[in-house]
Formats: C-alpha cells, structure tokens, sequence
RNA sequence: GGGUAGUUAGCUCAGCGGAAGAGCACUCGCCUCACACGCGAGUGGCCGCAGGUUCAAAUCCUGCACUACCCACCA
C-alpha cells in the first residue's frame, strides 16, 4: 500500500500555515446584517503587562469553541480582541523599571511619565495577543481595541459625564482605602483580606473624674495602638451592664491628654475584648460611622505616607509601625499597658501590591450603586441572564446585596483622566492654585471647555486623577463597539446595521470566578444604566487552573506551565483538547503532563484513523459523490445510530457550556467505537473482492469520520483543517466548495434513524468477541493462532450469528469457524463462557490449562452467584414488585433468568472439568 | 463569623435514583498490512463518616469531619 502520509502528526508543521489561510480568507472577520442572527463575545481583555498563561490559554480556548461553534450553526459570529490598560497594575511595572534607574515618576513629572508609560506600553504591548493566535483563537483582528484608545476613551468620558449629569457620580469625603506604597485610593473590592497573627492589647484609659465605687478608669481593647492618638471616644455596647455607670462620663485620652466622652453605640460587641471600644473616626471603618452617628470630630493622625501627622503631637513624622512601638512602650511606662494577648485577625492589603491598606479619610469620586445593584440583580432574579453554571447566581446577587458606593478615583497617573475640570474664577491669575476651592462649579464635559460657562473665566484645570481601571473594563461590551457616538460605525455594511446596536447584547461573557464582582457585575450595572439592556445574556463561568498539587499557578510560586511549552511540545490542539476535557463548569481543574500526552495521543489517534481512510479510498475505485446508497449491513447501522446518538448530545453539550462532555463523548465515541470496533469491522469487507460492499464500508467510514471531524473542529481547529483539506476532496469534487471546514454547516441527525435494534445485536457480538478474547488471552493461545466457537443460542437469536454477524466474530476473535446450534455438546479440551443467554465453547486442544479454566469458571460461577441473589432479593420482594416501574421489573427478570442461566451451564462445566 | 464547591480505583476525574466507569499507572500477551503517541486481556473501589427518605441511594435530604475558594468594619 502506498503511504504518503506520515505515521505521526505533526502539528508544528501544520499550525502556522493554517492560521494563517483563516486569517487570508478573512474566517475571523464579522459585519452586521440584519438578515443574520449575531452571535457576539467580546474578549475579557488581558493586560498589557500580561503574557499567555493557563488561565489565559483556557479562558480563551473555551471562548474560542463556543465561537466556532455557533459560526458553523451559521449564526453571524463576531469576537472582539482587545487589551486592558490595568491601571495600577501597569503603573507599577513602569514604575519599578524606573526605580532600578534610580527615579521616581515625581522626578520625571506626569507628562514625561506618561509619555514613559506610552513607550512601554507599544513595546510591551500586544505580545498576548499575538499569543492567541498561536492558541488558534478566530479572533476578528480588524476590531483589536484598547481600553485607552480614542473609541474607548471616548466611551469612559461620556459615561462619567452621563452618570455625573444623572446624579449617579458625587465627589465626598469619605474614609477609604488608602494604599501607602502605590499612593492612591483603592475600591473596597480591591482590598484582599487575610487571615495573620496579631495581637491584642488592653489599655487602661482613665475617668476624669473616678466614681465613688473606686472606679477610675475603663479598659480598651485594640489591635492598632497607634491609632489612639486620633481616638475621640470611647464606645461601650448600649445597655451593657458593667458600664452603665460610665456612658457619660469623661476620659482623659493617655499621652495625649484629650478629654473625650464614653458613649453607647450599637456596632459595638459586647463579647469581645472589653466591651469597650476606642472611637478613632478617621482611621477605621466602624468607627467613622459611629463617628457619624454621633456627630464626632475626627482628627487624622496618619498621613498618606503612612506616617504620622502633626497631630500625632512627639510621634509626628515617624511611620505608623514605629509609631506604634513607641506608643505601646509610653503606655507601659505609666502603667497603661494591662494585657497582651494573641489574636487572630484579617489585614486588608493592596490586591496590587500586598501593602496594607490604611483607612484614610480623603475626598474621592464615588459612585452611587444602589439603584445599579438592584437593575442588575432584577436581570438575573428574571432569568435575563444566565449563570452556567447556575449556582453562580446567589453570590452574585449577595454581593450586590451589600455593595456600597464604589469609589472611582485614583491618585495615579495612567489611565482615564477625570473629565471634570475646574474655573479658575474670573480674571484670576494664570495659574489658579487649587481649583477645586474656585466658587464656579465643577464643569463634567466629554471634552475640554474652551472657557467657564459660569463665569467666562479661561484658566481652567482639569480633574488631576485618573478613573479605576475597571471603569472602563465595566463600559467594555460596548465601548469597543464604538458606544455612543459611532452608531454608524466604521463598520457599518450598506445593507447591515450599526455595530453597537447589532452585536449588543453579546451572546455571552466567558469568564472565571476571580472576577466576578471586580468586573461581571460591573458590567451588568453599566450595560443596564447606559445602554439600557443586559451586556450579554449568559455569562459562563469556569474554574481556576491549578497545578498537580491543587495549587493556584503562579510565579512566585514557580509552578507555571507554560502555555507556549506545551503547544510547542504537543501541538496546540492538545492543549486545548486537555483544557476542553478540564473545564467542567464552576470546577477548579488540576492539570500535569499526563493530560496532554493523552490529548496528544488522541490526536494522533484520529490522524491515523483518517489516515487509514484516506489510503483505503486512494487504493480504490471511490469517486467524489459517491453516498452511502449501497446495502448496509449490521456495523453500519449501528456505527451510524452512534453517531446520530453522539451529534446530538455533542451539540446539547456544547450549547448548555458543558464543553468537558463534548471532549469526553467525542473522546469516547472516535477512540471506543469507530477506531476499535467499526474500522476493524469494516476491514473485512475493504479487504474483501466485492467492489459494491467495499464501496459501501467507504462511505459509511468517510461519512462519519467527516462529521466527527466537523465535530471535533471548535476543540481541535488544526487537526481538523488538515485533515479535511485532504478529505474532502473525496467527499465533493466542486472545485468552489467552501474555504474551510468551518464553514460547512454544523452536522445534524435525526433521532428517529437511531436503531436500537442494531445497537443490542451489535452488544451482544461485542460482549462474545470479549469473552473468546478473554479465553484466548488466559489460556495463552498464540496471537497468530485461529479458534473454532461455538454457540449455542436461541433458535430466535440465532440470526445474528449467521452472515455478517458470523463474519465479525471471525475477524475481530480471530475465529477460522462458527458453529451455532440450540444445544451443542460441549468439544473435548474446551473453555467455556456464558454472555447473556449465548453459551460459547473454544475447543483448545493441546492449549487448555485445565485446572486454569476451572479457576476462571469458579470466579464466574461465584459472580453469577452473587449476581442471582441481588435479583432474588428483588424478586421476592413484594414492595418492589408492586411499586417499581415494569421496566425496572421485567429488566430484573432478565437479568435473573440470565444469571440462572449462567450458573446451571458453568455449572455442568465446573463438574465436567473435575 | 457567613457562603459556595469538593471528598468515587495508586493518580487525575466522569457518573448524580434502578447491575461501580474512563484516562494514566500497574500485571500479562502482542511491532496483527491506520496508529507502539499503538492493539488485546487483566488486577484494583465499605463511592469521606453517621443518620434519614425510598421497593431501590455513590446518586435525594439532614447532620458531622476534613479540603479548597469566596465574602465579612468584632475593635
């Protein structure tokens, strides 16, 4: 047979080219037409200090299947790349490489730094996304967006101004959180919480005036000492016995000599500590709202430094860790100090930079989200959108719950300035020191005002911080289509529609947990407020890649596997068919070395299955059109029925984001069914004399290989591609037949072609060849060596046997002969089994180990017998028979008569043998 | 402190009301004219623990124990 086609795939040598054919013949690239149902993702943009990691390559794989997917069931399918600016994230990396020059971003002022950053930026830039490529993403690269870009950053103006004009956005004072180390305000989101060791300190603060009962003072207790020189009150729980002498009175605040009063507050827990609270307003959460409650100064003793201020009297100027030894060793000197004790606690700390957060008061932009929140749990409350998987949905909406205004602004450099800008005031000088105290309001405008609509002043002065990164991540589902201005977008086809109204809602938004809230909900808010509908109708999530040990992948960690390694090493469409088989909904997957050998292997499985067709239909006289028109026999049927059986579940797997099953089944069906049964099956009719059963073998092998591979494709792109390049010429001989096997139609079947019938007669035969093998491989008979079976079988099944059915079991059990009969004596020197009702005999002369075979009857013999005492017990009981479904009954029957069945024939066996 | 998910073969995981499954690993036999990245056969499980519901539970319910993640202003 001729063979030039190579034993092994190999994918390096085929994933450049391909990629690059879908990229010629424009595969990727998507325009409105109101004839076409859409069917839109826009990517979850990475950031452009990011290079390809796990999550990356899984997050994009599945969107990439699910987009493949639904282009072949002909929906106008468009996803949309971009990248993320990342704010504080980018700034720091820029930063850092600034520092090991020696600077600051201070000493090369905002303007220089962000010309830095820029620079950085474009050469940095999109190596991520050229990585997706490699992934085999069918991005339409034509749409690429930035978050900073002029679309986009036009976007985030016209939100702010609009949600500002709405009474949504306000400037305060509140507390919040402050990062240190990356000198700016953080969203309560971006604080992660963790668990540490620390310590709690008790201190006596004493009455001004002590109580007749001798009492003089009453004892806090806290975890940050420092803070108490900002302290102005002491809270004790209302109604709580041992104070209630005290709510009232007067302390005298040690070491700084304040005089601050005891009062009752309900956020105060009796149980814990003392029951006694210090009150520092401006350095804790709780205690500025206890503070507001009761109308309490609050006096910041922190700066942004993180060091203490000039109200921090002899502590001013040191940093808040020194400030708090010095305190603690002042209080014991006097005697202040009474107890120290282990306390377990949570430290909030910068999600960018692991710094720990200090609760600053400061004035920021906040914006409001009560009204948000509750538009954007109504949506999924009424099935708007959907959660796959669904158990998604309560934290969702518990998070929504509790949020509370979200502060927006930062006091970095790189990202999306604050379009709000300030008069300097009439005839003021040229340079207005802090616009923010000019008597003419703010002015919230898209773009730069020339002069003060108040006043006609010209000194004007914008807003010197920049928005949130995930401003403009939350605005993404539509600030990429051109929102708001380009309604007749750039892309707009002269029969088609604008983008931004065509493509949104997206279909769905593909994501994993981690940012759910930090970004998902966010969407949701937006979408609903500015454009009035839901960002997407479904939101797939799935779970976290971890390393072998179930450990996050990270660096620090130096657990990574590298995306482009393993592409390298085994070719794309195994990591992705891994990936695919990993991703079951919501699951965390664990992923090692194994799982893609065993995706590489399937794909060298389904290279050499296509390969074996191929040359069979080369080496014969198979013409393009031909169909499967000639005689089917008993394994076409059935291989058909599990194909028609397999489209279907494939395409509800895939449809229903259960992308692991569809891996799985296709897995499943192609390696167990095709390869091991129906291509050995067929094999006897290819090798065969007859052209016209030949033929037939073809065109069932080829049509179902050809509707596997269509299958297959959204998993496995490049295999697919290859493979069909060479098949289809088999299939179609039009020369303008489609580019590419992602633009045949997405294969479908009628369920009403599946036959059972054939799907039993071809287990039955299964089971038999499994029986003689199981002889021939305990019983040591060579490989090369042929066996004679016989059957015994009911006179109605014997039909099976005879024609095909005989043939099968020749090939597949290297048989020379079949006798089937009703009641066969059991040959001299034979091995027996019992499947279902069928006895078989192998005659092994010469071969047989007799005390072997009695072992191995022995076993059977105890399993059936275990086997008709479990259908006993069922049959004798009257609950089960009077209440379990008839099916279950008469299935119960079977089975026991078969078990019977069984034990009798072995039985006779077992004693022939002794 | 409150959630959510998980606990099934040595490992990674399917199954989620009617006979315990796959891949890898392991044992045995095979270079059988698609594939040794392969073929055939086999060993291996009180389906986390304790109750309950049911004719029937790995599967549903309730506790408990671990594990992981998320959320939370107990100083």
């Amino acid at each position: 047979m001729e063979i030039d086609i190579p034993k092994v795939y190999e994918p390096q040598k085929v994933e450049d080219k391909w990629y690059d054919y879908w990229l010629k013949h424009n595969l990727f690239s998507s325009t409105p037409r109101r004839s076409r149902q859409p069917f839109s993702i826009v990517i979850p943009p990475p950031n452009v200090t990011g290079i390809l990691h796990m999550g990356h390559a899984l997050n994009n794989t599945l969107q990439d299947v699910i987009i493949r997917f639904r282009g072949m069931q002909n929906y106008n399918t468009l996803w949309v790349p971009g990248t993320d600016h990342g704010g504080i994230a980018t700034q720091n990396v820029v930063e850092k490489l600034l520092l090991a020059e020696g600077k600051t971003r201070h000493d090369l002022g905002r303007e220089k730094f962000l010309e830095r950053m820029w620079k950085w930026r474009k050469e940095s830039g999109d190596i991520i996304l050229s990585q997706l490529k490699r992934l085999g993403c069918s991005l339409d690269w034509s749409r690429t967006r930035f978050t900073m870009d002029d679309v986009c950053s036009r976007a985030v103006r016209h939100a702010f101004v609009e949600l500002y004009n709405r009474g949504l956005i306000y400037r305060g004072k509140r507390l919040v959180n402050w990062c240190p180390r990356c000198q700016t305000a953080l969203s309560d989101i971006e604080v992660e919480h963790e668990e540490e060791e620390g310590k709690l300190w008790h201190i006596k603060y004493p009455l001004k005036k002590p109580k007749k009962g001798g009492v003089s003072f009453i004892v806090v207790a806290t975890t940050r000492p420092e803070t108490m020189l900002g302290d102005v009150a002491v809270a004790v729980s209302p109604g709580d016995k041992r104070y209630e002498n005290i709510v009232g009175e007067v302390i005298v605040l040690p070491i700084v000599n304040r005089e601050i009063p005891v009062i009752e507050d309900e956020a105060v827990d009796p149980a814990f500590g003392t029951g006694a609270v210090k009150v520092t307003p401006a350095h804790d959460p709780t205690d500025f709202d206890i503070g507001a409650r009761h109308k309490l100064e609050s006096i910041v003793v922190i700066d942004t430094q993180g060091k203490m201020t000039k109200d921090a009297g002899s502590y001013a100027g040191i940093d808040r860790y020194a400030a708090r030894k010095a305190v603690l060793g002042d209080l014991a000197l006097h005697g202040l100090l009474l107890e120290t004790t282990d306390h377990r606690h949570a430290v909030g700390r910068c999600y960018r930079c692991n710094t720990v957060i200090e609760p600053l008061i400061s004035e920021q932009w906040f914006l409001k989200v009560e009204d948000m929140s509750r538009r954007a749990m109504e949506v999924v409350e009424q099935g708007k959108i959907k959660f796959y998987p669904d158990s998604w949905k309560g934290p969702y909406l518990s998070w929504l719950e509790k949020l509370k205004d979200w502060c927006i602004s930062r006091q970095i450099w790189w990202g999306h300035r604050i379009p709000v800008y300030y008069c300097g005031g009439k005839g003021a000088p040229k340079k207005a020191k802090d616009k923010r105290d000019s008597s003419c309001p703010p002015i919230a405008a898209v773009d730069r005002p020339t002069s003060c609509p108040e006043c006609g002043g010209t000194v004007i002065e914008q807003d010197t911080d920049v928005l949130d990164t995930w401003f403009s991540s939350a605005l993404w589902p539509f600030s990429v289509f051109g929102w708001p201005v380009d309604k007749t977008g750039a892309n707009q086809a002269a029969a088609g529609a604008a983008d931004s109204d065509y493509y949104y809602p997206t279909a769905v938004l593909v994501t994993g947990h981690e940012i759910l809230y930090l970004w998902v909900a966010r969407m949701v808010q937006m979408g609903l407020q500015l454009r009035g509908d839901v960002p997407f109708r479904e939101v797939f999530i799935h779970g976290i890649v971890r390393d072998k040990n179930g450990k996050k992948m990270s660096k620090s960690l130096g657990n990574i596997i590298d995306p482009l390694e393993i592409m390298n090493k085994y070719g794309t469409d195994a990591l992705r068919f891994s990936l695919a088989q990993s991703a079951a909904p919501g699951r965390d997957m664990q992923l090692s070395d194994d799982s893609f050998i065993s995706a590489r292997n399937f794909a060298n499985k389904i290279w050499n299955a296509s390969r074996f067709v191929m040359m069979n239909i080369k080496n014969s006289d198979w013409q393009p059109g031909f169909l499967a028109v000639w005689p089917l026999e008993l394994a076409d049927v059935w291989i058909l029925s599990q194909y028609r059986l397999l489209v279907k579940d494939v395409t509800d797997a895939l449809a229903g984001y259960n992308i692991d099953t569809a891996a799985r089944l296709l897995y499943e069906f192609f390696w167990s069914k095709y390869c091991d049964w129906y291509i050995e099956i067929a094999k006897i009719r290819l090798n065969g004399q007859d052209p016209e059963t030949r033929r037939a073998a073809l065109s069932v092998l080829l049509e179902v290989l050809a509707g596997t591979l269509r299958l297959l494709h959204p998993i496995m792109p490049f295999i697919t591609e290859e493979i069909w390049d060479s098949l289809v010429k088999f299939k179609e001989s039009s020369e303008d037949r489609p580019v590419s096997i992602m633009k045949y139609p997405w294969p479908e079947a009628d369920q009403s072609k599946v036959d059972t019938v054939a799907i039993s007669k071809m287990e039955l035969l299964q089971e038999i060849v499994t029986a003689v093998r199981t002889i021939r491989s305990e019983m040591n008979v060579p490989p090369g060596k042929s066996v004679s079976i016989h059957l015994n079988v009911n006179p109605l099944e014997q039909q099976v046997f005879s024609g095909e059915g005989a043939g099968y079991l020749k090939q597949l059990a290297k048989a020379q002969e079949i006798l089937v009969g009703e009641s066969l004596p059991r040959p001299a020197q034979s091995a027996m089994a019992v499947v279902s009702n069928v006895q078989l005999f192998v005659p092994l002369a010469g071969l047989i180990d007799l005390e072997k075979e009695k072992q191995r009857l022995l076993k059977e013999h105890k399993n059936a017998g275990m086997e008709l005492e479990r259908c006993k017990k069922n049959m004798e009981n009257a609950d089960f028979m009077k209440r379990a479904p008839q099916a279950e009954v008469d299935k119960m029957r079977q089975r026991m008569a078969d078990a019977q069945l069984k034990i009798e024939r072995i039985g006779e066996n077992i004693k022939f043998l002794e």
